[in-house]
Order: structure tokens, then sequence, then C-alpha cells
DNA sequence: GATGAATGAGAGTTCATTCAT
DNA sequence: AATGAATGAACTCTCATTCAT
């Protein structure tokens, strides 16, 4: 059971991250998701187990996309601080023109418990691992300290990214999200060296 | 309605902590809370509107202690590199003093809608407030390049902290969460300068 | 949780076999049985675990009462087959007398699956001890073959008098189910001479 | 509509006996009934009006082979006792010898409503009459008493043998059905005499 | 102030049945 | 005839909130 896949599997997982974005998980009801797909409620259990797993999928989906086009852009980057304005680049550019995207990343995911670990951390640990990537590569090749741990070095670029894109979510104000890469980067980058 | 003091409120308070690290907010029965805390039911609506201004009252108190602590410590400092030592120092090792607070702070905080602007913002505001200042305060003395915006540096450092923060609450294996605070300062120092 | 207890616990007892009896157990909504007994939907979970819960119960109160009723008929009487006319009597003239609990007894108590077991299984083994004492007793006083095995005995003597019942509860027409106590007597109490 | 004949319908009525066995009439889905066959869910619908379609006919079905079997056996038999004795045993070895077809036809079947009256009740009359034909005919033949009314002496008779199978049905461990036609014909042929 | 029984709106999920292919 | 994806009505159970005591 649980088909994932086909065409209405993507209509529905569409109508979901507009309605979720709008409504948030909690306040979303599958009736809503089913509506706005334009099929019946029971179709929405053909291709999903249950509420959850379209918020899990969602992210899978997206998380698969973004990792698979930041390998991608990063093969055409010549050296590791190169590298780093890509993700940081690539993180707010992609995200700022996906606002509601942005929106169930940032703050509706949370709100799972135990799907969380299953569904959630495995996708978000491949951009995790494509990060500390690029930290490692950094030492290997002079660019940054070698004293710093990669782990940790990669938590503070992904939260101070992430918070970035939150307060860009949660702003009342619209603005350029992409423009937040260049300081964004210059700041991170110097702590490396 | 709602007296939002006296003994019961903390008493209550207290309980919602324990329960809403332990089993989530939106897992968490009111009844669970009351029973935790060794009131009835209905107890609970003398000293809070509803559910959600638990958790809401919940942070609020807790950023009250932890803005007036940090305060205090900021006045010790000499210089703005102190201060941002401390800031970081002692959100992490507050925090890792306190794993269910933190746990409802990372996590489950961020899973209500309306709210969250009118009662975790501000709050959070005098936090952030508190991080520019230092900012601000580094730049006038010659400690922080001038081209900074302090906005966004105070995103880029929150991030970082609210990361490592996070990851050590999702960590299954505990370790000690104020060891990172000199990694993580020395990272972020550099990036200013 | 579950008090099973209460005056509203009897209440909703009361309701559920009207309702039971006319529209049988699963065309029976957990909504109807609360109108008709005066109480909101969610009451009914205050006093019942589940909608199974409500048959179980109705049997089980139903099936005490009857076996205290006719233990104390059974102390009256003389010999062996008074007490076996007495079985059969009390049986008839009980289920005779509540039309609605026969109907629920006959039909609708047989379409659960897991607690019929545990739940229905046990006081119906009271009554059948019951029988099979009478059996027993009948035999070492002379009264009955020594040869009848009493297990045997007893689920024919049920069988027949149930069956009787079941009828009776079927029949459109109404008829006196009393009044079949004697022939039935007549030709059970025979075989086994 | 509903072929109720043809090689599938005989496929989907085998697999129905066993799943309806297994789990009961009301936890059993088309969906199972269709996969155990090997066909698809709407094939059943070709074969069959409703789900309790198919129940009905698996009675009918059984009940017409077991009456045509019946008759066949009482026709070889030289007095009423004999016919007594053999419609005992035929009930009791047919159904000892199909126990899925007996857990069916013993708890699963008194779960409909509407269609009990018409589906079920013709069938079942057809061996009540039987079954009453052989009283009548020990009464004419001065076999059996004047003063038994035959209809109560058939719901006796039946009564105990149904009783007797759903014991069997129901017990937990697994005991020869067939070998309690002795003593049980020996109870009920007494009390006819 | 404190209680906890009672409320009842609310939504997720199932599954018999249909029908276009 | 056969399929199986799609439908959508149906219904149980939960739980935040209230209020009479």
């Amino acid at each position: 059971m649980a088909k994932r896949t086909g065409e209405k599997y993507f209509t529905i997982l569409e109508a979901a991250v507009k309605i979720f974005a709008r409504h948030g998980f909690h306040r979303t009801r599958v009736a809503d998701i089913a509506r706005e797909a334009g099929v019946a409620d029971g179709t929405v259990y053909i291709y999903f187990e249950k509420k959850e797993d379209i918020l899990v999928c969602l992210f899978q989906e997206a998380m698969a996309r973004f990792v698979e086009g930041l390998s991608r852009r990063l093969e055409q980057c010549e050296n590791p601080d190169q590298k780093l304005a890509a993700v940081i680049d690539y993180h707010l550019t992609t995200l700022g023109s996906l606002p509601d995207q942005a929106k169930v990343t940032q703050i509706e995911l949370r709100q799972i418990d135990e799907a969380i670990n299953k569904g959630i951390s495995l996708p978000l640990m491949h951009y995790f691992k494509l990060i500390e990537e690029v930290i490692t590569e950094g030492q290997e090749k002079g660019f940054y300290r070698r004293d710093l741990n990669a782990r940790t070095a990669r938590k503070v670029i992904f939260g101070a990214v992430d918070e970035v894109v939150t307060c860009w979510v949660m702003s009342k104000k619209p603005y350029d999200l992409g423009g937040l890469a260049k300081p964004v980067f210059e700041l991170l980058v110097k702590g490396l060296k």
C-alpha cells in the first residue's frame, strides 16, 4: 500500500506544499489537500500512508532535487572557497525562489515526532555530508585551518544559512534572499581560514 | 482570567517542560500536565488561557531569565570579543544544563502558528537585540568590520549557535554542549573581523 | 479510564440494549446510543472503552443478574428434575419478558471477535456450570443415567433452549415464550433418564 | 448483474470461506477475498451483488449440498429412529470435516440483518422441514409421542446439534465432532418417545 | 480557588462499490 | 469478461475546554 509514485502522487504533493505553507501542517485537513489537488479524500491514502507521510515525502523529494542540483553545481567549482560560496548561494537562491517550499521546510517540517528521524534525517544527512566534504577538502588543500572540526564547522555554516532563511520566511516584508549569499559567505569563509 | 502567577503557576510550568520534552507538544494532553503537576485539569485553566499559552509562558519565563543572566554577564566583559564569547558560552552552557528546557525551546516551540509572533518573537527580540548591540559596539570600537550588516551578522551567529544546540538535543549520545563554545566562537569572531 | 460504574453507566447501558435490539450492533452508531441516553458522545467513552465494550458489559451485567436469579431459584428446588425444569423455565421466562435483552443476547452478541472469549465466555461459563451441576447431581442421586457425559448433556440442553429463544426472537408473530418451557423440559428430561 | 455462476464464482466462494473463517465477516475486506481468489476487486462484483451476498451464497450453496446429501442418506434409512440418527450424524460429520464452513455457518452467518430472512432462512427451512418430517413420520408410525409438537421438537433437536457444533468451533483443542453423534442421538431420541 | 465530570466539535482513515479502459 | 484506480460517505474516538459543585 501507499504507492508513492505516479502522476497523482505529484499532484497531491504540489497541492500539499501550497496548503501546508498557507495554513500550517496541523491546521491543514487531509480534505483540504484533496480538494486543492482535485482528487477524492480517499485517493490521498492510495499514495500516502498517512497525513504525516505527505510532509515527509514532500521533504524527501525536495531534498533529493536539492542535493542533486547542488552536487552538479559543486562539480563546476574550481576550489573550496568557490564551493562554499556555491553551497550558500544555492541554498539561499533555491529556497528564495520557492517560498512555499521554504516555509514548509523551515517551519512545518519540525512538527513531527517519530518520522523525523527516519524520513527527514537521512536526506538531510546527504546535504550535511556535502558541506562537510567541502570543509575537509578545504583543509586538505590548505584553504582552511586544520584544527577545525569539520562537523562543528558544518553546524555553524548550516545553522547560519538556515537561520537566514527562517528570518526571511517569517518576515512580513519581502526581500531578496539570494542577495544575502555574499555577505554570509564572506563572514563564514573568514572563520574557516 | 488566566492568573499567570502564584505557586501553582510555576508548578504547572515545571510539569509542562518535563512532559513537553518527553512527548512533544502535540502529543501532550492537558490532563497529562495536570496529573504531573498534581492538580485538576480545570486548575490549569485558572493559570493559563489555553494549552498553547503554557508553551508560550514557558518560553517567556525562560527567556526572561536567560536575557537577564546574559545581560549581567555582558556587564562584566571588557571588550566586544569577550562579549561575543560570553554570548556563545552562556547560550550553550545554559541550555546544556537544562536538557528539557532546550528540547522544548528548540523543537516544540516551533509548532505554534498565531501566537508565535506575539508570544515568542518579542522575548526573542530582546536576545537578538543584545547580540546586535555587541556587534555594533564591536564595529564602533574598531573590533569588527564596518561593512558588516549587524542584523545579518546576528542571524549568522544566532543560527550557528542554535543549530549546535539543536544537534545536541537531537543527538542520541550525550556530550558536553558547553565545550563547543570555544571553537564556535573562534570560527565566528574571525568572520567579523 | 473507563469507569464502568455510576448512574450514567447504567443509563447508557439501558439505552444501548434498546438501540442494539432495534438496529443491530453494527448499524448502531455510538452517537445514537448517546442521544438515546441523553448524554454527549464523549460521555460514552468515560464509561466504556470502546463501542464493543458496551455490548460486552451489557451481557456481563445481564448474565450476572441471570445466574444470580437462577441460583436462588434452584435453591428452592427439591430434586434434580425440578431443577432442570427450573433452568428451562427461568431461561425462557426471563428472556421472554426482556425482548430487547433477548435480541441482543441471541443475535448481536455473536458479532465480536477477540472480546468474545474474554468478556463473554466467562459469564456464560457460570451458567453452563450451573446446568452441569444439576446433571451431575441428578446422576449422583440416581435420577439420570450414569453413562451420560455431563458436558454433552449440557450442550444439548442449552442448545435446545437457546434455539427456542432464537426462533422466538426471529419470529414475526409474537407468542408466549415461557409456555414452551414445559414441553421442552419433558422432551429433555426423558433423554437424561 | 451478479452472475452467481461460472468458474470464478466458485473460486471466489472458496476464497471467501477461508478468509471469513480466519478473520470474520466484518473484519474481512472484499479486497482480501479478491486477492485470495486471484481476481481483481471489481471482478467480485460481476459475480456477487455485494459483500453480504457472498456470505449468503456461501450458505446457500453449502446448505443445498447439505440438504441434498442428507436427503439421499435418509432414503436409505428404514425407520424414523435411523433417520434421526442419520440427521444428527450427518450434521456433525459434515461440519466436522469442513471446519472453515462450520466456522462461517455457526458464527459469521449470524451477523447480517435484512438478508438473513431472505437469503438464509429459506435454505435453512428446507433442513428444518426435513427434520420435522422425520418427527411427524415417527409419530405416524408410532415411534414417537403424538402429543409432541413437531416444530418444538425440531427446535430442540436442531438447537442441541447446533450448540454441539458451536462449542466445537469455539474450542481451542481439536476433537472428533462426529463422535458426539451417538450420545446426542441417544439423549434426544428418548425424549421423543 | 479547586475540582473533574461532562461536553461536542472535529478529522483521520477505511473500504464497499463503481466504471472507464 | 476483467481490471484496479478512484471515489466519498461513514463513523469512531480524542481531547481541549467549560462549569456546576
